[in-house]
DNA sequence: TGTACATCAGTGAACGCGCGTTCACTGATGTAC
DNA sequence: TGTACATCAGTGAACGCGCGTTCACTGATGTAC
């Protein structure tokens, strides 16, 4: 049918977005084509005039959903974003939680390309993370970016693993606590601000 | 053909083997059935003589091999755990590293008896890694336990991260070597022993 | 111990199905005059 | 501003392919006599 200049930038987006959504929720390998298409309100013929392959939205995907971690934790105090990202609701709901805990995994099995957008994303977060660390001492700002790098990676620990385990499951109920807990009191918030 | 029964024996064992180690190295989705038999040096349709379907082998599979790790675990220092733990070297080979970090994020999307197996797996991790301590005092048994789930939780997230970096990215290296020191100086260790 | 028969691990062709991708087509949009 | 034509986002049938699973078959093993 053809559509607005404006119109078919406006779905290219949408594409990216809901795609972004369904792979943190069944993974790369749980989402195909025409589901996606269909979730997005097209028909699959339509995806190669807006993507090359798969594998090129898939990079493109956790790029956009990495970005918006990036944004909401702007600036933000680390210990918040550790409340609020060590927790059942994150943990339960994939579909609009971290992309890096949902992926993570699938991502080390991918293409180069995606690999990328994770380790740019990883690097945004930090940025972003860090953005409210206003100390000018280089010293403490690199050890700053170290100990977010560990709570990230702690956090990121807490939730695939808590995933991993049984609904209901008292065990992945209390990784979460146990990591919660731990990662307040440790070594990552303190040395910052 | 058939064959003796201690051999038929031998050879499903061979089966839950070699897919452990396949499905570590290219996730559940990434191996099929032809291809596991295949690598065991059998034709696919035997397959069924064994297992009921794919996904019993996954979880069967998945039990074995983190009884695997535990097994290796048992009774180790949790330092000594996490310094080969968190190397280069484990992250560089999933094929023979711990089942959780190759597959936790797969594991969270499939059916339940999978999970089961990694929440058992990780039960016996825990144990495995207690029989160092030897206090008999409740309390502190306790927070022990919660000691070693907060850091293999912690190690399983830096060496998830890092396998999500491209190939030979700095920020790989980064993420473990600050996990590590992070691990290794904090609340984890020295609360234990 | 020797013979006859049932068992069943392993074979390989075949199945239905869903996947990623291609392609001829449609028709509103955008452009040239 | 109005007309003629090119463009191209979106459609839906079709493609080859690999998947998990089934099935009739084979023949050595295990068992009954």
């Amino acid at each position: 049918m053809k559509v607005t200049k404006a119109q078919a930038q406006a779905n290219r987006a949408r594409i990216v977005e809901i795609a972004s959504t369904l792979f943190r929720e069944r993974g790369y390998d749980g989402v195909g084509v025409a589901d996606l298409m269909a979730a997005a309100g097209f028909t699959h013929g339509g995806f190669y005039k807006h993507f090359g392959s798969k594998a090129d939205l898939m990079a493109e995907a956790a790029a956009w959903g990495l970005e918006g971690t990036a944004a909401r934790a702007e600036g933000a105090d680390l210990a918040a974003f550790v409340r609020q990202y060590v927790s059942r609701q994150h943990r339960d709901s994939p579909a609009d939680g971290c992309t890096m805990a949902a992926l993570c995994g699938d991502a080390a099995r991918q293409s180069e390309p995606v690999r990328v957008a994770f380790a740019a994303g990883l690097e945004s977060l930090l940025t972003a993370l860090g953005r409210g660390d206003d100390t000018a001492d280089t010293h403490l700002r690199r050890d700053s970016r170290a100990a977010r790098i560990d709570t990230i990676a702690h956090a990121i620990g807490a939730i695939v693993l808590s995933r991993a385990c049984p609904d209901d499951s008292p065990l992945a109920d209390e990784i979460l606590n146990v990591c919660r807990s731990a990662i307040l009191s440790g070594s990552g918030a303190p040395s910052k601000r």
